[in-house]
DNA sequence: TCCTTTACGGATAATTTTATCCCTATCGCT
DNA sequence: AGCGATAGGGATAAAATTATCCGTAAAGGA
């Protein structure tokens, strides 16, 4: 997230803040999962995640990398080749990602309708 | 979030991107947990969470109220009086908070040392 | 030699979110 | 009339995050 010296300093008080700490971000929570579920190669992940801007998400990974969510291997091969794996640490946030998954799906047409009626600016969902 | 009209279109395509679209914001899980703890008035909300600006918690409170998260209830009696309560969708981020929150309790000192790490504006824990 | 594939990141612009400042309104009390 | 307590929001500045563009590197193959 900050690729520069933050100025207001970080509050830290609560739990909850914690954990935001780690899983804000516009693709974290994605990356995440794509990992968890088996896509270790940043190439796969980028087409996964097809919205997202590469960068955004190299940046994203470097982060959880720094904050031991993420391992990364580098193999000396070329064309390079780059795996990214879930630590222990990483995967004590897999309960809270599911969770949140689920309810997402569940709601996702009530929440839909709601940013619409708010006239967000909301991608269309897919069918 | 926003209060004016949004230029690059959100994506709801995850579950888990529906999920953050309710609690990204800065204090929006503190201000549920709050509520959920009986917090009802705001001046309680603000005198909890005292970090917090009031504007954007207000905000914050809004969009909470827009989303179906919480109802406000408008007393008419002076000096004003307001309550916020948790609507039955709005319980149903209980378990996700209260595990969020969990998480982040247990984890809160290795996120700090390595947000220090990181040389980042962090607010030193209290004791 | 040039092109492809893979992964990454600098520089900078644009967008979004938060922070600051200060004003409104209402009633009861002094 | 002036003040306190309550809740809220307009205008605007500042900060933080994300997007865009384009360049680097390295080996293999056409």
């Amino acid at each position: 997230m900050q690729s520069y010296e933050n100025k207001i300093p970080q509050d830290l008080e609560y739990g909850v803040t914690v954990t935001m700490k780690v899983l804000a971000g516009k693709w974290k929570p994605c990356i995440i999962d794509c990992i968890a579920n088996g896509m270790k190669r940043p190439n796969q992940i980028h087409k996964k995640i097809k919205q997202a801007n590469k960068r955004v998400v190299n940046q994203q990974l470097g982060e959880l990398y720094e904050y031991d969510i993420v391992s990364k291997k580098v193999y000396q091969e070329y064309p390079l080749k780059v795996e990214y794996e879930l630590t222990d640490f990483g995967r004590t946030l897999l309960p809270i990602i599911s969770i949140m998954e689920e309810w997402g799906n569940e709601n996702a047409q009530k929440i839909y309708e709601l940013a619409i009626q708010r006239k967000e600016n909301i991608a269309p969902l897919e069918v």
